[in-house]
This record gives structure tokens, sequence and C-alpha cells, in this order.
DNA sequence: ACAAAGAGTGTAAGCGCTTACACGATTAGT
DNA sequence: ACTAATCGTGTAAGCGCTTACACTCTTTGT
């Protein structure tokens, strides 16, 4: 039923490996001979079949990427950024999302399988020795996206970099104290958050005070969750001293920890500052001060590099770091550049 | 290099056949062969050629999800559930994103692939009639996602009675000059929930006034937009009599309007009511009425729809309908569920 | 004890395409 | 005018797997 090169060369009277250069776009073809299959082929409804291809040219024309918490408008972004790129080219997009770290393994497993992708993207995912280990031993192309490890190609922002501008905008600010909202230590983006935060009271002479920084030990997302910043804003808030300005590893922490200190009744950003990281949607709206990060852009990068690894395998480790930027809003005494805060002062 | 069924036979002594039909749980094979041959693959590191096994089978692993304007958090929470459903299974997914609904049929045709994929779900696209042409001429496995067209496998949601929930409850509330902002209205949902809206009035006995109707002409996002909504209100608190209860084809709108509002500097909601549709993220913490389709059980309906009709391509055709809900939230008097509102509030 | 049935395995023919190699027909070079 | 290079095309061998069919042993029934 479905039509083949087959039928397409029996009816064009040529044989199917010149019907098949045709479609390949191989020089060494007739200009009349080319016409007339292209005919024939638009007669017939040809379309070349997806597998057969892949399978004789011993490639496939598919792309994957394994996205740990999916629903995060932070892949989301990402995603859009490599699928601009990739419809440019002929290459499809396969996603395996995780809904935790833990199923990455099994999602990259999948992704891996033989003979289905000619590459693969790694989001946000901690870099174990058997991971590593794992997709050397694909020997398939690969860029990690939001992680990073030495001699593999990657995507990343500059998280020590993001860390030290929210601090640093805190410092200018006037604050005195400034807590630190941090979700699981095991994962790296946070982990490097906290080193730029370090860093920034340092370079300020300003002393690292283990107890205004609060990790979360909530299971859920990492502790990159609302609850987790409200509950460590919660205990922070108990102490004697409470902190005037708060730098949460993510948005939605500081989200929460607004909460928290709403609920206490202290006025943000008169009393406290808070600054968050990764400017989600809502963050307009709540007119939180965060660190952006060029999201779209890494999907772009990271399709390219990817792109670049599968033409040409011999292609040196590229790491890409991209930077960060900082978004003053009224959490930190600037100017909502949204009226929509407005909306939920009424 | 890579290791094959050959390999794997001529270590173990056997026939590739058996190889094979030790890796497709054919019962034909005896226990001690078949622990044998499982050893070696182990050993090898034996995976199956995904594309390999799709053509010989004559069927693909694989489905595809073509989805305009992924950014929406609504399609990502299809895709969740998409995704998880899809994952106990052997299936990956393809997905296709189209920035706009023009680029959908590109997309479309990509997603059509001969061989590519065993289904394909398309999502929110208008089924004109060259897209319902190509897509029956395909003959592939087929399910429509947030839209319809008779004789195809759909699921939906009820827009009608979104539509009609909504006006229903603002009707409810009192209001006695409701008005609809409505998207661009070859948007067949926006059609609907103006369906639902225009019932909900004429159960009520109350007129429909078409001035207090504001259809966008946007292109972005076709009217699905917080500036399409924004620019509604204005027009609508511009005339004489202003109406006290606004229903909007989407929460971004809906957002929008409240900014409108905000800034005329009417209180909502005790001068004006406001209820949106989609309940996303945003509208928790914004405290917005809303309807909130059930998104998560589209993904997982359509996935296990699609698969039924790839493995039985006799199956009935089916359209299945859920039902939307009503949301109630501070912008029509109700209480916040979330305690986030009052961060805004500060 | 002998045919019939069944279990386990192998042989080989695809699946729909790409591509190395070979071959005849031009065209170019001298 | 004759060899060499070039062009356009066909032949056939895969790509790595599945599966119909055939075949050889065991079982089982009588």
């Amino acid at each position: 039923m479905p039509v083949t090169i087959y039928d397409i060369a029996s009816k064009a009277g040529v044989s199917i490996a010149t019907v098949s250069r045709v479609f390949n776009e191989s020089p060494r073809v007739s200009p009349s001979t080319r016409s007339n299959v292209l005919e024939v082929a638009a007669q017939l409804g040809y379309q070349p079949h997806a597998t057969a291809r892949s399978l004789a040219r011993r490639k496939s024309s598919i792309v994957s990427a394994v996205i740990p918490m999916l629903t995060n408008y932070f892949f989301v972004e990402i995603l859009r950024g490599l699928q601009d790129t990739l419809a440019k080219t002929e290459y499809d997009l396969l996603v395996f999302s995780a809904r935790t770290l833990d199923e990455v393994d099994g999602q990259m497993d999948r992704a891996l399988q033989r003979g289905q992708a000619a590459g693969i993207l790694v989001f946000s995912s901690p870099m174990t020795p058997a991971r590593v280990e794992r997709l050397s031993k694909a020997k398939e192309a690969l860029v990690l996206v939001d992680c990073f490890h030495a001699g593999l190609d990657s995507v990343t922002t500059n998280n020590v970099e993001g860390g030290n501008l929210a601090t640093k905008h805190l410092l200018e600010q006037g604050c005195q104290r400034i807590a630190l909202l941090m979700a699981n230590p095991e994962s790296v983006p946070a982990r490097d958050r906290r080193e730029g935060y370090v860093r920034a009271l340092e370079a300020a002479g300003r002393a690292v005070e283990e107890n205004l920084i609060v990790v979360s030990a909530d299971e859920e997302h990492h502790g990159y969750s609302e609850k987790s910043g409200y509950d460590a804003m919660r205990q922070l808030l108990s102490v004697a001293e409470p902190p005037d300005g708060v730098f949460a590893t993510s948005d939605v922490q500081a989200i929460g920890a607004l909460r928290a200190i709403s609920e206490a009744g202290l006025p943000v950003p008169d009393t406290i500052r808070v600054v968050g990281y990764d400017d989600i949607l809502i963050s307009q709206h709540v007119g939180l001060t965060t660190i952006r990060q060029p999201m779209y852009e890494m999907g772009v990068v990271a399709a390219k590099r990817l792109l670049s690894q599968v033409s040409s395998p011999t292609q040196v480790r590229a790491q890409t770091v991209l930077s960060p930027s900082l978004v003053v809003r009224r959490t930190t005494g600037g100017q909502s550049e949204l009226a929509h805060t407005e909306v939920a002062q009424s």
C-alpha cells in the first residue's frame, strides 16, 4: 500500500538507486531524470521512510533530551531554544522527562537506546561517576545542559557569578545580615550559588555566618520548593536577630520566604530585602528581584553544539558558560517594571 | 564495533533467530538457551538497535506530539500526563512545537514522516479541511488534544460548560453587566467559551449585550495575551457604563484586565469581579478566580487512546470530553486558598 | 512400537533505503 | 582518431533486526 522507491523507480523507468539519489540531492543525476522522478514521486505522494533511511545511513535524525522536572518554566524555555534551532535542520526532538533526579538514569538509558538518536542532551543532572561512565560508554554525541563535567561538552550558566551578583546587590542595598536559603546541597547549582554568596561576602570583608545559611532537607524538587523557602524563612525569623537580606537559590523558595515574612508582618523591602534566582514568570507579578538566566540562548547554543558534534565527531570539547543577570524589582526596593503588582495590592 | 545479535549468536552458539526470540520474549525458547543468551548479551553489553527493530517490525516505538506554543503552562501539564503514561510503555515521545498556529502545518508534516512514529497527537489546532485531509491521508493512529473534528479521536474539555460555569458564577455573585474578553474568534475554544457565556446569560433571562463583548484582534498568541486583556479592559472602562463582572477567555487576558482595572483605581472584587480561564500558575498568586481544566488527565487519556489505537487499529473512534471546574478566588470575593497573595500586599 | 503432535532451533527472506562498485556512453585531450 | 577522464545509471550488498517456514528431536497416545 505505502509507496516506496520501487514504485517510483518502475513507474519512472529508472532504478531505485537513481530515485534514492534524487532524494539525497546527489549531483550525479541528470536534470531531466531528476525532474521526471520528482514528478512521479509527487504524483504517487511518495514520502521517504524515516526509519529505513536512518538504518541505511547508520545515523538517526533524532536528538534526545533528558529533562528532569519538565514542569519548570526554566526547562520549557530552554526547550524552546532547542526546538527553534532544530526546526531549521532535519533533526527532530525526542523528549524524556524525569519527574525526579532518580528517574534520570532510567530515562537516560532509554534515550541512549542504540540507534535511536544521533545525539543526546542531558539537562540539570548531577554527573555521578555512574552517569559519566554510562554516557561515555555510549559514545554518542552529547551535550550537558545546566550541568557540568570536565571533558564533556556542556552549556551552563555561571551560578557562582549569579550568587555573587545577588549578594552584592543586597550588600549595595545596605543589608547587614544576609541570609542564604539553599536547596539541597547535592544540587550543584545550589552549591555554586552559595559559593558566589560566600565570595561576595568575603570580598566585602563580611564574615560568613553559618547560622544565616539554611540548607533545605526537603525531598520535593530537591529543596527547590515554595515550602522549603517558607520553612527556612520561618526558622530564620524565629531567632533573636533576624536577617535584613535574603538570597534564595530559587524564585520558588524566595516566594515561600516572602510568605513567611508577610505572615510575620514584616515589610518588604523596608525591613527585609529578598532576592531569588531564575526569574520564573510569577516573579514579575510578585515583584521579586532575581537573577535571570539566558534560558532560550542555552537551548540554542546546546542544539548548535550537539549538531556540530554530530557532523564532526572529532570536534574538540567545549564548555560554554553563559552569564546570568540581575533583575531588580520591588523586593529590593526597585521599581516593578510591571504594573501587575498593583493588582494583588487591591 | 557495536555489538549485534550476530555477535551474541556466534558467541552463544545459537542462531540469530534464537537471539531475537529471546529479546522478544518468545515462548518458543528453552529456558537454558534463554539464560545462556541473556548472559552472553549482558557480558557483551548488547542493546537492541531501535531503528533496525522498528524497520523489521514495521512499526515504530515513537509517538509524536504537535504542540503550538509550548511555552504555555497548559501544554506542559498535558505533556506531563502524556510522558508519565508513555514512560510505562515502550513508547517514546517526539515533540514538535510550533510557535504559531501557522507553523502547525509544517510541523505536522514532519511529524507525519512515514515510518517515523506509530501515532500522532495534535494539540489545540483548528481542524481546517486541509489538515483533516492531510491527517486522514496519513492513516496513522491519531488523537486530537484540545481540538475536535467529527470522526477523529479526540480528548477535549468542555469549553461551553467552562464558559457557562464562569458566567453563572458571576451571575450568582450578583453581577449585572458581565463583559466577555475574547481571544481571536478563529480559536475554537474561545468561541465555545463565548457560547457558554451566552447560554448562561440567556438561561438567566439576561440579554447579551454586544458592546460588552470585546474580541481581540491581536496576532500574538491569537489574542491569548496579557496585552490583549489589558487593551480590551481599557476599552470597556472608557464607556459610560462599565461592566461589574468580566469573564476572560484566558487567565493571561484576565491578568491584563486586572491591571487595567487597577490602573483605573477600581477595587476588585468590590466594583468589578473577574474570572479567567486555565488556572495557570500565576493565578493562584494573583488570587484569580478561574476555570481549571484537567490538563494532566488530558495527557493521560490522550496517551491511552493513542496506544489503544496503535494496538488495535480497528478501534472505534471516541471523543472524550472532560469537564472543567470552577476555582473561586479573591477576584470574585472568594478566599485565596493560598496565603501567597499577602506577599504582594506588603 | 509407531504415527502424530509439539517443542526448540535454524535458514532465509524480507523491512525500505543508501552507496560502493561496475559499466556503457559521452566528452575531452593530444 | 584513440585513449583517458567524466557523467549518468544500474546492480547488488548491506544496515540490524523479525518472522514464516522447515527441520530435527522428544513426547504422547494407542
